[in-house]
DNA sequence: GCCGTTTTCGGCCCGACTGTTTTCAGTCG
């Protein structure tokens, strides 16, 4: 059994935080967690690469000790120094950190001096009116303590699909756009770089000078927010009645700029840009980019850049993933855009389990500027959504045909997204396939095998000739179900050899292709479809997340097949 | 514990807010 990259962040994780309860050096605990980061980040398994011999230190934040643990990790699936933490700390305090403002330290003083290990023990102590006689607890701590054992700590609430937080976003910057005295509001964070779920809402706001604290107490009076973490003249924090967080920043003018950048994140990327202007001898904070005490940039990011010696990097891209390197080196890719897609490939009507008709679909699809589309059922095998045997197909490749003649100004495909049997097998016969313009090729069952048994399934479908995109390839929805257990490099490199395209589904909760591994198609060379798999006419307007989620991955209009006009999408397409 | 066109030792991003202090530590992002 191999051990996966989640279960060596999870023990470096759980180290690092005994680590510091412990009150071991605060270096060496950084050192855990951006270990942890840079394997969760990793588009291949480290248990494949301790198997196959290679230098887990070529990755930077990976040392020789490190690099040793994880081999242990892998090979004994636990590790010595966890066990042994694990004897000195009970584990059972790491819970109480999840309460708000309660750090290792403060645990650690509790554990030390009231013995407290337990929520429950907490509980009691609380009861008994001894927390506030501990050293460097007061009353207020102990009321807050007291108030908050229930309400979810800043960060800890589940993390929002991007999508479901894109309303709310609006409407909160469109509420503090609207109160007196303020010039801009940025929406900042994990939002702005279009990760796929968002923790927390960050905002910026500049204002005019002076009315700081009036917009602090308007942006705490707004009707939604439920509680209030902080609040203070530049910065405050609040929990919308929704669950989600927003943090605001109110910055002067002449550090937006640098504020943006600070706010956007990801806080890996900022740490590298800041260790780069400590190479050039200038310091990089929220208010500007500075020598000495002369701001030396600020009021835009691009001087920011700049200043650091970097051309603009987008948002999307900054994860500290190499997009630092490449900026450095020249070598950013330009990222696709939304206007750069000619068409979308997978979409179902009603004659499945869509809510819209064809000609409906049709119509939309031309309404958003589409040249082409493909309307791509499922097939017989998918009985609950009323998938197609081989008749219906026919008869409904008819009907498709009858629209086309009816419909001037785009072309209507007749396609299928067909099963992907336990087998490997495809759910329709080559006789009925072959006619079609577009394959997609899907798993919807049996996504629980494993990892050798769904990567052959998966591979020998696409050794079919007629399978043209291998769809929604991990088969992962965001917050409900983990993706299948696949190997994706394998995946990827089959189909390069067979010229095979992979889909990056735009269905907010599905982002399939996962970012790390369009970067990893496109760098291997294996053709990218990005497509709304839409059930309504509604949903042809995902195409915005999957583009999204595409240039998180890198990707540029040239790895796009659907980017090109019909005739040299079809080419490409073809095996 | 990691890392190095100044370094293999001595650094390690930076600042706001809060509470308990009486000049600062802890927490958070």
């Amino acid at each position: 059994m191999s051990v996966h990259n989640n279960e060596i962040v999870e023990i470096f994780s759980r180290v690092a935080d005994l680590m510091e309860i412990k009150g071991e050096n605060s270096f060496r605990v950084r050192a855990y967690r951006e270990a942890a980061r840079v394997i969760g980040d990793l588009s291949e398994q480290a248990a494949q690469m301790v198997e196959e011999g290679r230098d887990l230190t070529e990755y930077k934040g990976i040392g020789k000790d490190l690099a040793e643990k994880i081999r242990e990790i892998v090979k004994t699936g636990h590790l010595t120094l966890l066990d042994s933490l694990e004897k000195e700390v009970p584990p059972s305090l790491l819970d109480l950190m999840k309460i708000p403002d309660i750090g290792p330290k403060k645990v650690a003083v509790m554990y030390r001096e009231l013995g407290i290990k337990t929520m429950e023990d907490l509980k009691q102590a609380l009861a008994d009116g001894k927390i506030s006689s501990v050293k460097g607890f007061g009353e207020k701590t102990e009321q807050k303590i007291f108030a908050s054992i229930s309400m979810p700590k800043k960060g800890s609430v589940p993390r929002m699909l991007w999508y479901d937080a894109e309303p709310s976003a609006l409407a909160f910057k469109q509420y503090l756009g609207a109160i007196p005295h303020v010039d801009k509001v940025y929406l900042a964070g994990s939002f702005r770089r279009g990760k796929e779920t968002v923790g927390d809402l960050d905002v910026l706001v500049v204002c005019e000078e002076g009315y700081e604290e009036a917009v602090m107490d308007a942006f705490v009076g707004f009707e939604e927010v439920h509680h209030v973490y902080e609040k203070g003249t530049t910065k405050s924090s609040v929990l919308l009645r929704n669950e989600l967080q927003v943090d605001i920043r109110i910055v002067p003018l002449a550090s937006y700029g640098a504020a943006l950048h600070y706010f956007t994140g990801s806080k890996a990327h900022n740490l590298a840009i800041r260790k780069l202007a400590i190479n050039k001898k200038v310091k990089v904070n929220e208010y500007g980019v500075y020598d000495g005490s002369k701001q030396i940039a600020g009021k835009t990011e691009e001087a920011v850049y700049a200043a650091v010696g970097l051309p603009y990097i987008e948002p999307e891209l900054r994860e500290n993933l190499g997009e630092i390197e490449a900026a450095k080196a020249g070598m950013l890719p330009a990222l696709i855009e939304r206007g750069d897609i000619l068409g979308d490939l997978h979409m179902h009507t009603t004659r499945t389990d869509g809510r819209n008709s064809l000609a409906e679909m049709a119509q939309a699809a031309k309404a958003l500027g589409y040249e082409y589309i493909a309307i791509t059922e499922h097939s017989q095998k998918v009985s609950m959504a009323g998938g197609l045997n081989e008749k219906d197909l026919r008869d409904y490749m008819e009907v498709i045909d009858a629209l086309g003649e009816e419909i001037d100004g785009i072309a209507v495909l007749k396609g299928i997204e067909v099963d992907i049997l336990p087998d490997g097998g495809l759910d329709l016969p080559d006789s009925v396939l072959k006619e079609l313009d577009i394959v997609i090729g899907s798993v919807h069952y049996q996504q629980r095998f494993p990892v050798k048994q769904q990567t052959n399934r998966i591979v020998k479908a696409m050794d079919n000739p007629y399978l043209q995109i291998l769809g929604h390839p991990t088969g992962r929805l965001l917050n409900k179900r983990d993706p299948m257990d696949v190997d994706l490099e394998k995946i990827i490199a089959a189909a390069k050899e067979k010229n095979v395209a992979l889909e990056l589904n735009a269905q907010p909760d599905r982002l399939d292709l996962p970012h790390p591994y369009c970067k990893l198609a496109a760098d291997t060379g294996v053709k990218i479809v990005v497509s709304t798999d839409a059930h309504s006419t509604e949903n042809l307007k995902r195409m915005k997340n999957g583009i999204t989620e595409a240039r998180r991955g890198w990707l540029t209009k040239e790895n796009v097949v659907n980017t090109r006009p019909l005739g040299k999408m079809l080419a490409m397409l073809r095996r």
